[in-house]
DNA sequence: CATGATATATACATATCTGTATATGGGTTT
DNA sequence: AAACCCATATACAGATATGTATATATCATG
């Protein structure tokens, strides 16, 4: 990939984050950048595919990131579930994170014909999906009921965080989601 | 207060929620209220100044719906905390529910300058001190950590039920609401 | 009927947004 | 050196945004 187009790519995901999707015009990405309109619509081909670029570039890195920490650090099932918001608070307080654009994203186009807010939807459900089979995998009987209640506390963390660095938000969702393992798994 | 800015305030709180507050135009709130905006800049003397209204009303509403719940239908504090979510659930999943405005606010106005993210930021902190003070009442130890637990899964499972209604997510917040109340009382 | 407040209709000023057209600069390869 | 590709600079078209100016209509009350 071009060095030009990943440098928009990561200055997007950036003003995304911080200053919001809608309210973050492509004059702002490419002067940021320090390149052109011209060049911004020579790699993508409108702001609406930046921005899917931008979500699924977010979302692969950490579904990259968490799957191989999880495959390299344990080995049992259940110990896959119970370190799970370990790596993620390691993920999130990691000084490069730059929010979960697809939490940010169904926030600010909540109509459901939106090609942006399909893809944070669907990549919602996959990582909702992705802790379920963790779960399945420990045997743990309503598998999908958990996976739900860990993935509430996750976003509703990520987005405490983002409102607020060094809330302690995510310290207290991963307190809460042993107590929930816990008790699925002696269930 | 004038009807015409009643319904002006109905209008753009359901506006603001099916399409997103930046995506929506006065003009177009103007015109599905049936007036014009000689009559809105006449309430409210800018953009800004009627999302703030709006915040207002919908957390005033739901604040004073849910004090009321609480205090004519249960007396004993453990007793509260235990029916919060089941108030909670009544309340999203009433047909009249039009969606928690500070929690999309929160994630369109992400500059912490924004009069409108300073407001939702503020309302859920008061929401927050609001469940801590049902804790503490209960004789919890950790009364804001329970309460930064319950919000995450509160604004987690809203969020949730937004982008997809009947999706099931508060049901499984408030079996989560449960488990982590029950943990906390006999901790 | 007449007065006066309230709402409407319509047009406009100003700014900002996405996306494109056109002409120019600066290296690399042949 | 010449052709070529990539990026730049700049200007602009078209749409849409907020907010205002001006003139008109409605309607209850004196």
């Amino acid at each position: 990939m071009s060095t030009l187009k990943s440098k928009i790519l990561v200055v997007a995901t950036d003003l995304f984050q911080t200053r919001g999707i809608n309210s973050t015009g492509v004059d702002t990405i490419v002067a940021v950048a320090g390149t052109t309109k011209m060049t911004l619509y020579k790699y993508f081909t409108s702001k609406e595919n930046l921005i899917l670029e931008v979500l699924n570039k977010g979302h692969q890195d950490f579904q990259t990131w968490l799957s191989d920490k999880l495959n390299t650090n344990t080995k049992k099932p259940s110990e896959k579930l119970q370190k799970l918001f370990e790596f993620i608070e390691e993920w999130v307080t990691s000084p490069n994170f730059r929010g979960m654009g697809f939490i940010k994203a169904s926030a600010e186009f909540p109509n459901e014909e939106s090609p942006v807010h399909q893809l944070s939807s669907e990549q919602s459900r996959q990582f909702r999906q992705y802790i379920s089979s963790l779960a399945a995998e420990a045997n743990i009987k309503d598998a999908d009921g958990l996976a739900l209640q860990l993935s509430l506390l996750f976003e509703g963390a990520v987005q405490a965080e983002q409102m607020k660095r060094g809330s302690g938000a995510m310290k207290y969702a991963k307190k809460a989601a042993k107590i929930l393992i816990d008790e699925a798994l002696t269930a």
